[in-house]
DNA sequence: GTCTATATAGCGATAGAC
DNA sequence: GTCTATCGCTATATAGAC
């Protein structure tokens, strides 16, 4: 696993990104192989199966996620601050890994769970249901990390809540129209008079 | 349209329960079928395409949300503390609604458009891609709509900006696990001193 | 390792009996 | 109107050549 094979992170890649601009249903294992220019015998030798590729995307998910709690609590300008204005960035890394790991939530039909070697993912309480519940469990988890990273840097537990759900508004509607249109999200000077506004409700 | 057959309701309700809690790859015509007690054939002589389904849900949708922002404009605690509070009501008629057409917004493969008789969709910009975009249409109509009338509520753009977000995080974490499992959403108390936190810090 | 078949199954939609 | 039966297509996954 030190260094992968070059074509696994195509096709993770691939699986990504048709995810968010194709959504789950059409991304199917011909489509991503297509995209990823490997044949679907090679994107199976890859990874197996389709659950097998949906784990990988929710332990980059988590990779990534793992960071970048340590960039929230670490961030000069203030955590609730950085955990915004990195909300709408929708070409991150991590913001296009939340979105995809969300498409897989709500459409996937996989239970998932291997967890074929990521960062530690402490999976539990693996309900059988419609949406990929190994995406869900992911998604709860960096959600809770970042909240007890910025906990300490706001009011109270209404001003938490506050924070929290912005961000996940702002990740609603990027996913929502992460293919293409003008997005409803603010972004420049109404960005910053919004972030003004949300710090200064919340400060300690 | 005035008196529909009984079957039709029926049909659209369980077509809106699959999408909520098995989510968009599970809700086959079939399991609708079922859920409904009716067989595929009485399913598709109500309907005629699973296009022609989303489309009934959608129409449903923007009746419900129509019918909705006449009830934020005459709330009598004030147009922004009624729609943060009725964001978390995921037993309503209408939050189901907006949760079913936002699986479909994300899952759906159809284009949609056909509108058959519904509450006058005025559908505009249909980019053929991944995700249902009459839906997507739907959603973001219905989200402007809300915001006209709370606009005139709150003191600035990143006011109202600061509204719709929270209640668009409300919404997607309801929307993520719709099925059973404990919310993150904040309910009792600490939605009270959310939405007063709210209110505060976006009075005009 | 990566490819070209091929097996299997499930979905949307149609045909036609009742 | 509602049903049963079936067609055609596509998706996942496997087998085996190279």
């Amino acid at each position: 696993m030190a260094r992968p094979p070059h074509a696994r992170e195509r096709v993770l890649d691939a699986f990504e990104a048709l995810l968010i601009s194709e959504g789950e249903r059409a991304t199917t294992l011909d489509a991503v192989a297509r995209a990823a220019s490997v044949s679907k015998g090679g994107l199976l030798y890859h990874f197996g199966s389709k659950d097998e590729l949906a784990a990988a995307m929710i332990a980059r998910l988590e990779r990534l996620a793992d960071e970048d709690v340590a960039q929230i609590r670490s961030a000069p300008e203030g955590p609730v601050e950085y955990y915004l204005r990195t909300s709408v960035m929708m070409d991150d890394a991590l913001d296009r890994a939340i979105i995809a790991v969300s498409r897989l939530a709500q459409g996937g039909s996989g239970q998932g769970g291997s967890g074929q070697g990521g960062s530690g993912a402490g999976g539990s309480a693996p309900s059988a249901q419609g949406g990929n519940s190994a995406a869900i469990a992911a998604l709860h988890r960096m959600r809770e990390e970042s909240a007890a990273a910025i906990r300490p840097h706001v009011r109270d537990q209404a001003a938490l809540d506050l924070v929290m759900l912005v961000s996940d508004g702002l990740f609603f509607n990027n996913a929502l129209d992460a293919d293409g249109s003008d997005g409803v999200v603010p972004t420049g000077a109404a960005l910053d008079a919004l972030i003004a506004l949300v710090v200064r409700a919340t400060l300690p």
